[in-house]
DNA sequence: CGATAAATAGACCGATCTGTCTGTTCCGAA
DNA sequence: TTCGGAACAGACAGATCGGTCTATTTATCG
């Protein structure tokens, strides 16, 4: 099942999707540039479209397996973990080879085309978003769910802000902002929260 | 210069951009569906390219100016606008025809492959987080520039996930988080922030 | 060794892509 | 009324798209 040539496949059109896109990057490039042959590559893959769901669940499990990784390597307490969070993204967006989130690109090209490419990168979100509300619950956070959700969309905003200006910049402009939210979160006082 | 003809065609292209992406709309489907010939096309165009270049521009000035005068119009004091964003992000995302940020999308598409297409996208960023500025600055935050760097981000965070769940909530997770930022610029205590 | 399955190269298909070209029609202004 | 530019329809070019098929080679294992 698990295939040599077939693993070498999805490896290949990862990098070629993340780098050009998905409607940009044909058959044939992938084909060319893994050196397998046409048939091997339709005897594992009914479509084009089967191996970019292919590629998406492998991205997933693969990213999210190295970004908790790298969370947890950076910092032992809940709290010091969310916002590690910001540096691990850093060296994301640093990375030569950062092409932005390949679940936000292919939300962006196949939103009103294919539903079940769409499902997928929900399902990567909604698992990302379920790893943040264990980290704030861990922390003592108020309201973890709250929490969670606004730590999100920074990441999101932060990770279409670098790819769209080339730079890691947004990494820290999101870190500063999460640590106002965490410091609200957690702050001791659980009445209803002050008016301003 | 601004033809009719060319005007319906920047307007066609915008919808399907929009709706289906930018490499998968073909240029006989915009002119099927404007109804205009194809010579007049590339009369107007030099290229497909060009055509992308123009719906950009386009979409750039109108969503922008559509943007402010909602928030202008929902709220009269600076601070008071900064939250309305949110209102106004909810509406956008509650359209029948939200396909999310037509600039996140084309550089999704386009990140690697048209230098110039990205810049575009940035420029369109650049002016909105400017905007931010000034509306951070004229509430007296405490330093404007942060505070528009993470509403920047909780709006773009709030765009892709409404996008890829298909509904408007981020607009209330967002809202929620950007009031904690906002309280926090302007909290009258102007010495550097407390230590939790 | 011999059998069987997997992978190979590459021709081939019809559809579609961007972009060019021709020849005609329309319409407004001199 | 005549003239010129703009828009028209649509054929056409050359490339590429996703996908199929055949015939051959390679590798594995009893």
């Amino acid at each position: 099942m698990a295939s040599a040539k077939r693993d070498h496949l999805v490896e290949t059109a990862l990098k070629l999707f993340g780098a050009h896109g998905f409607h940009a990057t044909g058959i044939d490039r992938i084909l060319a540039e893994s050196g397998v042959a046409k048939m091997t590559l339709y005897n594992h893959f009914r479509s084009k479209d089967e191996l970019i769901l292919a590629v998406l669940r492998r991205r997933d499990e693969r990213f999210r397996n190295w970004f908790m990784r790298a969370v947890e390597g950076r910092a032992k307490s809940p709290r010091a973990r969310l916002t590690a969070i910001f540096d691990v993204l850093e060296t994301w967006f640093s990375e030569r080879e950062f092409h932005g989130c390949l679940f936000i690109n292919a939300t962006a090209e196949f939103c009103t085309e294919s539903e079940t490419i769409r499902a997928s990168c929900e399902e990567h979100k909604g698992l990302m978003c379920g790893y943040l509300r264990k980290l704030a619950a861990a922390a003592g956070a108020r309201d973890p769910q709250a929490l969670a959700e606004g730590i999100n969309l920074l990441i999101e905003g932060a990770i279409v802000t670098a790819q769209c200006t080339g730079n890691a910049k947004p990494a820290k402009q999101a870190r500063r902002a999460a640590a106002i939210l965490i410091r609200d979160a957690l702050t001791a006082e659980k009445k209803s929260r002050r008016r301003a």
